[in-house]
DNA sequence: GCAAAAGTGTTCATCATACACCCATGT
DNA sequence: ACATGGGTGTATGATGAACACTTTTGC
């Protein structure tokens, strides 16, 4: 039986990686940096997960919030941020024995162009998970992480309130649809979805909103989605 | 922007825990050892997750197999193991920076016993999820370890087959059942609960299995499960 | 024969699914 | 007037919840 006592003898780099997820013209896209080209650095010029290491004396939590800051040039509030996986496989940085707590973001609809504002496209951008090939072979784990954060984000879509972290702040019942579907990456009935739609706002979970929406065609009515409730 | 390069110049310990829940005498327990008394050890005589620290080159993973076998005397293949959650508030060790990456196990209840082999009980115990204030205050965060793990397990129970983790390799309906209403702590239907096996029966993940389970009332059909069908 | 536990049916409410047309608005 | 997209109803099948009595067996 082994218990705590024995002195531990070695210690790991941490680090957090961050998946983070946005809606753009009903696509569901992962935000990817491309890796520097330097001595000593591996994987270079090639696509990474943003992340970075957890300081001294800082929470990993805490770390993950930073580096969202940080990444996504975005307040900390007007994203949802979860846990998702650690990865520790001894070997899965080749420079270093290093842990991976890998968190998943949501970044809603309309903030996604603020992530990118004054960065080079060449280092960061949104991409399509239908681009991905494109980009392929992401460095370390990382398409193995971003497999588990897409599985995790569709187990999560129909059976929680995620979606609303996608959607702009107010939106139509089209633009709701339309937010399941990227991330699905299927078509739903639009006749289904109204009355599952109808029902959250007969349960006050999403709340009618002033002025309507004016498109090409027939105008829509706006909604708001009831936070904390 | 800040990209992987800079140097990192922190490095942490890092540990597993594994909260390990069987079922015995239709009650859920989960597995607590006591920490010694030893000078520079904190949390003296408190009661603990089993544990252990992840060795250089090993892989986090098979940490929390080997801690596992080494905390429960079983064989690996006889128990589900699945990662649970990180725990990496930079306080949570009052010695030094430690993370925890915590795992959850499931033995299944004929086994049970085995786990208690040659241990004092005074050292290490199954303890009833309804008797956990007489352990309590547990040592570290163990306590909202724990209460993410029992979130976890009955949130799965219904929805997965890890029920079968539990029970023992062939079962009654009603020893089936029993292991649902422990993991809840509420009770199931009878009728409503023989209609759901019967299902899995008819989907072939329930197999019905030799002889008959005799007790003092009427003997009943014993089953078994399907695994990886 | 009796105690103990196994086994079994029906009704109702809710929900997911499938499916196609008319309406309001802006140009 | 027409093009664009918004908005709506009905029928069917599956599932989950509620509810109590009879049957078999060991003693």
């Amino acid at each position: 039986m082994s218990f705590r006592s024995e002195m531990p003898t070695t210690t790991m780099h941490v680090s957090v990686d961050l998946i983070v997820f946005t809606v753009i013209d009903a696509d569901l896209k992962v935000l990817l940096i491309r890796r520097e080209q330097r001595e000593g650095e591996p994987f270079p010029d090639r696509w990474a997960l943003p992340g970075g290491h957890v300081d001294e004396g800082e929470d990993i939590e805490a770390a993950a919030h930073r580096e969202l800051v940080e990444e996504t040039n975005l307040r900390l509030g007007s994203c949802y941020l979860e846990q998702l996986y650690t990865f520790g496989k001894a070997t899965r940085d080749p420079r270093r024995r290093n842990v991976s707590v890998a968190y998943f973001a949501l970044v809603p609809s309309n903030l996604s162009t603020t992530v990118l504002a004054g960065s080079d496209a060449s280092d960061v951008q949104w991409v399509s998970l239908r681009d991905l090939h494109a980009f392929a072979p992401l460095a370390f784990d990382h398409h193995e992480i971003l497999n588990k954060a897409i599985d995790r984000l569709r187990g999560r879509i129909d059976y929680s309130n995620i979606a609303f972290d996608l959607v702009t702040p107010t939106f139509t019942i089209a633009e709701l649809r339309s937010v399941y579907e990227a991330v699905k990456g299927s078509a739903y009935d639009p006749r289904n979805f109204d009355r599952r739609f109808r029902r959250m706002v007969a349960d006050g979970v999403i709340l009618p909103a002033a002025g309507r929406r004016v498109t090409a065609g027939k105008s829509a009515h706006v909604y708001s989605f009831r936070r904390n409730s």
